[in-house]
DNA sequence: TATTGTTATACTCTATAACTATA
DNA sequence: TATAGTTATAGAGTATAACAATA
């Protein structure tokens, strides 16, 4: 039976595929009817880069603008965003987060991070920074958001433990 | 404008799915009309583990019975799988891997190898063994396929799923 | 921007046929 | 037999996500 390997297990993006619907189903599971990764998304976006269209949100998320229309009109009924016209330019929403939907964010990144805490038990906190570290310069090396160490640290975040050259710090 | 980080890359599971994101553009834009991931899963299954029903590839890799039907489907009408009634029961199909699936297989491993090359080149060899290290140790955590003996179920799934060979099922 | 439509994946529920066990 | 329960597949329906075309 179990005569043979499995070859898709050499595979990394195979490997990162099962990981992926382990998470899906690990947060279904622990945070039913919690804000989805493209809403959280969304209003992290317009939490931090401030009163935005919604071209440049898709722009930013590599999303299409079609499909921001659903998902910030979610938002924008469940409170989490506001969508105002562009007084400069009456075609454009001036898209802002809310009060509550920074709150709803706050939330969202706590079970998240749950969320990884629970996936990522069996890894060592070490290895998680390396395991990150990894998907990022995979993701800096085909995507400018990814590109510069640029908002990853920030004066006064603790950057002690800092895994990630990109020399060899690999070596197994 | 605006520097502050972006909480979501924190978020190891966030990066995931970017990279995930990543990796199925690349893949379409690299092969189009190539096999797709679950096609790929199924007809390597089969090709693996010998004649063995829907019911058990099923399992193995954790899909959903019904969707099983519109692959196997598919793979059969392109002539990778042969699918004929279990004479032994026949309710079953007994799936096979045909000559001409066993050679897509091996093109589509290939073609993922050459996806895989392209979307890890920025790392080394030996970090992406890391890299694959890392997502099986948090597989074998959560999923009793792959590795780590010891009675562990992977979380919201339950252990309905037991299709061992035909004939006794011990408790009823 | 918004709308519409298509495709892929995943999950739920139900129907039917074939099997198993038992009275 | 007859009946009841279980299993293997099929199919409909829903939901999310990505993407294309167009108003």
């Amino acid at each position: 039976m179990d005569d043979r390997p499995d070859p898709m297990r050499d595979s990394a993006t195979y490997l990162m595929f099962e990981l992926m619907r382990l998470a899906r189903r690990t947060s279904v599971r622990m945070f039913p009817g919690g804000l989805r990764l493209p809403h959280m998304l969304v209003l992290a976006c317009v939490a931090r880069l401030g009163p935005m269209s919604q071209r440049e949100v898709a722009a930013e998320l590599r999303m299409d603008p079609g499909d921001l229309v659903g998902i910030v009109d979610a938002l924008e009924e469940a409170g989490h965003v506001s969508r105002r016209r562009d007084p400069e330019d009456r075609r454009r929403y001036a898209l802002d987060a809310t009060e509550d939907g920074r709150l709803a964010l706050g939330e969202a990144l706590a079970d998240r991070a749950r969320l990884n805490e629970v996936l990522f038990e069996p890894l060592s906190a070490d290895e998680v920074r390396l395991f990150k570290d990894l998907i990022l310069r995979v993701l800096a090396h085909h995507d400018t958001r990814f590109g510069e160490p640029g908002p990853c640290r920030q004066p006064g975040e603790d950057a002690r433990a800092e895994t990630g050259g990109r020399g060899s710090h690999a070596g197994r």
